[in-house]
DNA sequence: GACGGGCATACTGTGCACATTATCGACGCT
DNA sequence: AGCGTCGATAATGTGCACAGTATGCCCGTC
């Protein structure tokens, strides 16, 4: 599912056998979730997101969980806390195991969790989003790193919760987002170099030759799901 | 639109002289957003909300607000703080004036304006959804008193911005949320006196005839748009 | 050899018709 | 008279087929 791949709906009808209007709203509900882009009569796109956006999408969540951790102070309780230690013993758990995709589930929990223990069906539905695009990213521009969340910084926002410190559980909750943010920034780049060499290198002599080069533009034509 | 009320999809596509899958898209949408309920094989109908998420709807707000209004005064400049004194002017001018539908379209707006100033589509999108919804609640429980929002309660969290103290912003900000919140739940208890008085009034004895009450037990059978 | 116009193809958008199901009135029973 | 069951009706859900359009290829021309 690279960026930027195009979603046919009749390709996805039949490879998921169902039809094609069923494909069409499921389409529609990702595009409204901002997890597809859609050109109309062009098709239905992986988004391809640019610094910029990853950018925005950070400074959403620096600027929620601000208001979420303020919140929280004024109502944090020992079964909220309790809660917090128990999923951060998970997380260094599965950090320490070798279950990679747990580890990364609870890493975005984590903050479900702080949101969630504010009772309102509107805040979770955000971040939930939020986290959507997140994660998409970061499957997009971070495919070998999979741990984003560090658990440290975790329990330090949770300590900071604890002594009751706005202050620092805000500023530590900031920077753990920034430092996300710039670990995608690094793997924008990354990406962006491998593609300049991948489209360099056709134009470099190549002693051997079927340079099929005519046909296919598109980098990926028989991109699927 | 009283809430509860269904929204057929056939009388709306005759009513606006569109197709019934066109009307069926933008309703899906409205749900979507959660402007709408949508209960399966029954139909799409205008939400009645419940106190409680009267409740959540503006405990949202002031979680959002707090983070905005904590980030904001971080990068206040003169260039926004021009724009919020404009911006004021104009609400107090339509407040003076007798255009009560600018007044409180101008209300919402302040919020927009003070998020909008963040550069994050993820927090200005979620903000006008939060606003969409608000709306719906203030004109489903208070068709009379259209203007919720206090100018003088905006321009207070303008002063305490441009003093740059942030505790006292977040703290008009809430009082503000929790000003409009418990008018609403005014507006819901005399609703609720005055459903009670509609629904006793068959039960007393009614001298004069054409009690019809075994025929359409639903509020408004005739209920358009 | 490169560029521009025309054509074939595939994909999206939309209306329509049928199947399914909930609702409401009526009838019969207890 | 109240209640349960059955049938008619209307509204929703879904697949299908056609229309409109963008894309890519091919050919002709400069």
């Amino acid at each position: 599912m690279a960026p930027g791949s195009k979603l046919p709906e009749h390709r996805l009808a039949t490879i998921f056998g169902v039809s094609r209007e069923r494909v069409r709203k499921v389409l529609h509900r990702l595009v409204a979730e901002r997890r597809l882009e859609r050109i109309p009569r062009r098709g239905t796109f992986v988004p391809n997101p640019s610094p910029e956006e990853i950018r925005t999408v950070y400074r959403a969540h620096r600027v929620f969980e601000t208001g979420v951790l303020t919140q929280l102070v004024k109502e944090l309780n020992d079964a909220m806390m309790s809660r917090i230690d128990a999923h951060l013993g998970e997380e260094r758990e599965a950090a320490s195991g070798a279950d990679r995709a747990a580890s990364v589930r609870l890493s975005g929990e984590f903050h479900v969790l702080l949101v969630d223990s504010l009772k309102s069906p509107e805040l979770s539905h955000f971040l939930r989003e939020l986290l959507a695009r997140s994660s998409l990213m970061v499957s997009a521009f971070e495919p070998a790193r999979l741990s984003l969340c560090s658990v440290d910084e975790h329990a330090a926002i949770a300590e900071a919760l604890k002594a009751r410190n706005v202050e620092r559980a805000i500023a530590l909750s900031n920077e753990h987002f920034t430092h996300i943010e710039d670990r995608l920034a690094q793997g924008i780049v990354e990406r962006v170099e491998r593609r300049i060499e991948d489209a360099l290198e056709p134009l470099v002599p190549v002693a051997r030759g079927s340079s099929r080069k005519g046909r296919n533009q598109r980098p990926d034509p028989k991109a699927r799901n």
